[in-house]
Formats: C-alpha cells, sequence, structure tokens
DNA sequence: ATATTGTATTGCAAATTTTGCAACAACAAA
DNA sequence: TTTGTTGTTGCAAAATTTGCAATACAATAT
C-alpha cells in the first residue's frame, strides 16, 4: 500500500472507470484491477462494487478514499520539506522536445526559477528519439519528451500531458470530398524517424493501405510547412500544431480509428532521481501539471 | 513504503538500534537493513548516519519520523472507522495458551467486551503447541499463544508481549551452592513437549551438558508443582510464575546464557484474518499491546 | 434472438522484488 | 591480540508483481 497504489485509487475513485484510469495512469487494465483487489485484500474491506458494466465505491472506499487523499498530501508536504531544508544551487540541464516546449515547460521553468533562484537552467532541444540516450550518457539530468513504446528498466517516467496526433491537409484545398483514402494517394509528408512515424506506419499498416510518400522531412515544423505549401499530408501532435504560425494555412482531418496520441512526460534515470536537484525540478514539474486540465486524456498502454 | 516499513522505521527511531528493533519487530538484522535502505533510496534522503557502532537520526530522518508517525495514526483512525462503521454481531472463539491467559489477555476482554457486546466470546485453553492446528483446521478463530519456531506462510502473527524462560528450584533448598550443573545432577523436570521443551534441550545441548530427566510433565503448572515438591529443577515462562499460588515455593536461579525468551502473540489465517470480528479484535489486542511494557524486550529471530 | 462491442477479471509465465542465511567488515572491549 | 557486537552485503530461494492473452459478462446493435 504505497503512494503510487493510493494515487491510482484514488483515481479511480474520480473516475469510476478501470480503463480510463489505467490509461491516464499508464498501467495496463489488469494491473490496476491487481492493484484495487490487492487494496481491498490487505484492508478487508471492499473498497468498489463492479460488475463488467459499472464501478461504484462503497462506504468502506469513501473512508479510504479520505485516508488515502490525507496521506498522499502528506507525502507532498513531506517532499516539499526536505526540498526547503536546503538552498539549493548548482545546474541543472534539461533536453525538450519541441513538444514539451510548446506546453507545459514555461509554467514549470517560471516556478522553479522563483522557488530555486540559484539553480542554472541549462536547456537544450532537439528530437524526442534521442531523449533516452542523451540521459543515459550523463548528456543531461532530464527530459521532458514523449513516452517511448519501450521505457528501458533503469529510466523513470511520469507523465505530464497527452495530446492526440492529428492529420493534418493543406487550408486551400480544392478537394470537396477530403477522404484519407484520397490524399494518402496524392502524397503522405512522413516523419524521418521517431514516434510519429512509427504511429503513422502503423496506422495506415493496420487499415491496409499503401500510401504514397511524397516525402520524408526531419523535425514538425517542417512537417507543417510542408504540408500547408500543399505537397500532401501529414501526421503532427496537436499541441505542435496549435503553436505553429502556419496553423491557420492547414485543416486537420478527422480519421478513424484515432492514432495512439503522444504522451509527454519527464525522464530520468534511476540515479539522477535522487538528486535533490532533479527531485526539486521533478516535484515543481509534477504538481504544475496536476493543476493543468488532461490528466485523463486517451492513452493506451494495453494495445486494447 | 507500506504501514508495516513505517512502523519498523519509527521503532528503529526509538531504538536508533538494528539489532534491537530487528528482534522486537520479528525480522532479521538484514531484512531491517534493507528495509531502511529501501526507504532512504525511495526518499531520496538519508534518514540514519550510521557505522557499525553508532545509529544516528538525520535532520530527513526528523521529518520523515513526523510523516510516518501522522500515517501510522491516520490509519489506525481508518481502521476504527472500518469498524465503527457496522455493528459487529456473532461469534469469536479464541484459544490461548496459559501464558497468555495470565497477562494479557484479560485486558483485551475487557475491551473488546465493551467495544462489542454483541459477540459472544468462545474462549478454549490448552496447550500452546496446538494453537496452529486448532487455527488451520477451522477449530478456532484467533489464538493467542507462544511464536512457534517455524510460522506456516498463511499464518498471520502479531507480537503482543515476551516473557524469560527462567529456571526455578525449590526454596526451601538445603544447598548453598546453587549451581546450576549440582541441580542438574539432581534431577531436571521437563516439560512433555512444546516450545519450552525444545529451548531447554538445546541449552543444556549448547552447555554440552547431559542433566539427568527426573520426569516428563505436561502442562507448567505441573511442573512448577513438581519443583516446588523438590522433585528437582525446571524451566518456565517468567509470567507464568508470577501468576502462580507456588511462587513463593521456589526460587529462580540466574543462569549464562540465558534461554531464548517466548514471544507470545496473536495468531490467525490469513483467511481468518479478513473476518470483521476478527479485525476487531485484532486491533484491540494490538491497541492493548502497545500500552503495555515489553515492546522492545529481547528476542532474536535471527538467531544470532 | 444473435452478434458485436466494451469492460473487468483471471490463468499463466516472465520479470522483479524481497527474504533469509552465511560471510564479512568495522569497531570496541578485554 | 583476541573476542564479541553490530551493521552490511553476496547469493540463492521464495514470494510478489507484471504483462499478455484468453475469458466472462453485460449492454447495444443487427
Amino acid at each position: 500500500m504505497d503512494i503510487r497504489e493510493l494515487k491510482l485509487f484514488l483515481h479511480l475513485t474520480s473516475t469510476l472507470h478501470f480503463g480510463q484510469t489505467s490509461r491516464a495512469c499508464n498501467i495496463t487494465r489488469s494491473g490496476l484491477t491487481r492493484t484495487i483487489q490487492r487494496l481491498e485484500n490487505e484492508l478487508g474491506e471492499q473498497l468498489f462494487i463492479r460488475n463488467n458494466r459499472s464501478v461504484r465505491l462503497t462506504e468502506s472506499g469513501r473512508l479510504f478514499r479520505e485516508y488515502a487523499s490525507d496521506v498522499v498530501q502528506r507525502y507532498r508536504t513531506l517532499q516539499s520539506q526536505f526540498i526547503a531544508g536546503t538552498h539549493l544551487r548548482g545546474e541543472l540541464s534539461l533536453y525538450c522536445s519541441v513538444t514539451a516546449i510548446l506546453s507545459i515547460l514555461p509554467k514549470i521553468i517560471n516556478k522553479f526559477r522563483v522557488d530555486h533562484p540559484d539553480i542554472s537552467l541549462n536547456l537544450s532541444t532537439g528530437d524526442a528519439a534521442m531523449a533516452i540516450a542523451k540521459l543515459e550518457n550523463g548528456e543531461v539530468d532530464v527530459t521532458i519528451a514523449a513516452l517511448p513504446e519501450q521505457l528501458p528498466p533503469h529510466i523513470v517516467f511520469a507523465k505530464l500531458l497527452e495530446t492526440p496526433l492529428i492529420f493534418i491537409v493543406p487550408r486551400s484545398s480544392e478537394e470537396d470530398r477530403p477522404s484519407i483514402e484520397h490524399w494518402a494517394q496524392k502524397g503522405v509528408i512522413m516523419p524521418e524517424r521517431g514516434l510519429s512515424r512509427i504511429r503513422c506506419e502503423r496506422w495506415f499498416a493496420e487499415k491496409r493501405m499503401n500510401p504514397e510518400i511524397y516525402s520524408y522531412v526531419a523535425g514538425n515544423e517542417a512537417l507543417i510547412a510542408m504540408v500547408a505549401m500543399g505537397c500532401g499530408i501529414g501526421v503532427v501532435p496537436r499541441l505542435v500544431l496549435e503553436n505553429s504560425p502556419l496553423q491557420n494555412r492547414v485543416k486537420t482531418l478527422a480519421v478513424e480509428p484515432v492514432l495512439k496520441p503522444f504522451t509527454v512526460g519527464l525522464c530520468t534515470t534511476r540515479n539522477n532521481h535522487r538528486n535533490p536537484i532533479v527531485k526539486a525540478f521533478w516535484q515543481i514539474a509534477e504538481r504544475e501539471s496536476d493543476k493543468a486540465p488532461g490528466e485523463n486524456d486517451e492513452h493506451d498502454p494495453d494495445n486494447k
């Protein structure tokens, strides 16, 4: 019955839906089921009344929710106390994908600089695919990037937000029938590498489509530009599009099924995670993302 | 970082001694070391500064002690709330050794009857060696007896108190040199079976002594009577002696090394432990024994 | 009615974590 | 120096947790 389990329980009390909570918390549905069963077992009390169609909190569950909430709150306090105890000074090097910079990072950094004025931030940006490697060879302390398909075991990840992957087409399209099949024939702008390429290719494969690749480009901004110029269609995280100066030059195309969304979060190695400076940053980042919306957006580690 | 670990940590903050805490809490020294290391790792903070000769709480340790204490306290409250929520009625069957009856049981039962007047208690007594068996075949719900050498994995145990095993000799002894060797020659009253017999035999074996067995008796009361009548020397838990009407007819004999003491506690099966009535009893018993002294008496699961 | 979809659970094996024992290292006392 | 105490660590066994695939069940669509 550790903090993580309490958080899972709390999340479930708010959604009353195993699938949603499991997706939101990066755990499989079965894992969540097992966790709740474990809690119920340890307490000797049933927390939820559930059949396959509905989940309802019991009276004991309500009492336990109070408890869990108190404890999680108290734990946060403890961690602030740890950090408050020592005046931190030094350097923190951060590596971020563009997606991250455009969304949550500013808020985090503002707070961080106020709380820890004597820590100098060293921010670099680049391809999200490099993030893990940069951590592993010690080039940076923390990265903020999309959750890769496979996370190495010695890497700690904490989700900050999710954003869907969407298809975009030129706005000035003469076409009145914007079917995906049509566009796919005309040409696809494919990311050179990275997660969006994997997701994009998988999506076409699952649809048994064999699109015409017009070109490969590196970087989402470049991809949006290509699409805006009418070279074809492409796939980008919505967050990137929303912050692009070219956003009114393209429009989105609803597709079915939707692509597996991006999960953006903090990454560091287990070792780094104990570094007080990293801990301080980590804590602020988590707190900021709690405030932000999107806690229970879609995301599916279970692959359905 | 579950409740058990927090309790271990709290106990260690009070003793500042790994050996003592491990003995008091039925865990091996190495297990305790590992637990503390785990906590420190998870928190990313050192809790104790320790070399092999001294253990000192750090500032972070002090903060964490506050936290742990709050959480444990809150957990107790939660459990009371669980129980308070439902008015319990039914039956609880209890099997106790004489040692237990003479010490902690009255206090527990008094409290229990007040808190749960509609649960009828069904108390039976007998040989502590039978306790586990009675649990396993469902004859009783809970037993209070000495912790056996080996605890089956599906049995839950919670220590209530400890009492040393002591040698007793007739008070009216003409002997002016009460050496153990002398008495061992004269004759030993040996328990017919059970833990005290095992401990007693092991003690003699470790001393490379081959005592004369005068007779085997069943039950501590009988043993005391035999000794009082001058038939030889014997071994009993001090708690039993202190409550015996014959206690002024015998006297104790200090020996070196002392025998491994009795650890008396609650036992039940994992399944029973979830039964609300059992839970209620369990909780009261633990609370009562917390008040009583002897929390950090001697006991050595590590076998040194 | 029957098929389909969405949802929680469970069997099972693999991965991970925890435990206990024995050996060890550091230090104090004799 | 020797002896005894105390906290830690290596290693293998035991227990637990996880992920995947299959299952069970209820509601909705056909």
